[in-house]
DNA sequence: GGAAATTTGTTCGTATGTATA
DNA sequence: TTATACATACGAACAAATTTC
């Protein structure tokens, strides 16, 4: 995974990329919770606006699901 | 309410003159909170910083007052 | 039951870079 | 050059729902 800090493409859609081939690749289950969004600031070493936009990008894509005081989930089936 | 895109001018100014309207016409009214910077963006159709020199001009003229985290305000008497 | 921690939701504050007129 | 406007990103504070101890 890497994460170009020089490209065109801005951070939030890179960290939106690995996360929805994590979804894809099986490493972030359906309906699991992923990481919460202050781990994800963590290790990606952004802001958590940043995480959010990121995050904003699955729920549009229908690929997770959030849940206030409960966490961030993948839904049933992020293939359909 | 109009917004005019040809004329001349600048957007920022021309939402300051809409929201002081709204709050001598006591659309906004004194004490209450003002929909957020965000809702205004969509509302008028300009970014953030368009909004935020909207509301800075709000602020000068001692009509709004602004609170991290929680919003920005009528002032107590307006018409002072 | 109750208090504390966790987690997402909301909002203003600040800064940088780019584009345009 | 200056003023306007947009996009991106980080920071800070507050709010609300949930979970955990």
């Amino acid at each position: 995974m890497t994460i170009d800090l020089d490209g065109p493409e801005p951070f939030f859609e890179q960290i939106a990329s690995v996360l929805t081939q994590r979804i894809e690749g099986g490493i972030y289950l359906p309906r699991r919770r992923i990481p919460s969004e202050y781990a994800l600031c963590e290790e990606f070493g952004v802001s958590r606006p940043t995480v959010r936009s990121a995050i904003a990008v699955l729920v549009e894509k229908g690929l997770v699901a959030t849940s206030k005081g409960k966490g961030t989930f993948v839904v049933a089936d992020p293939g359909e």
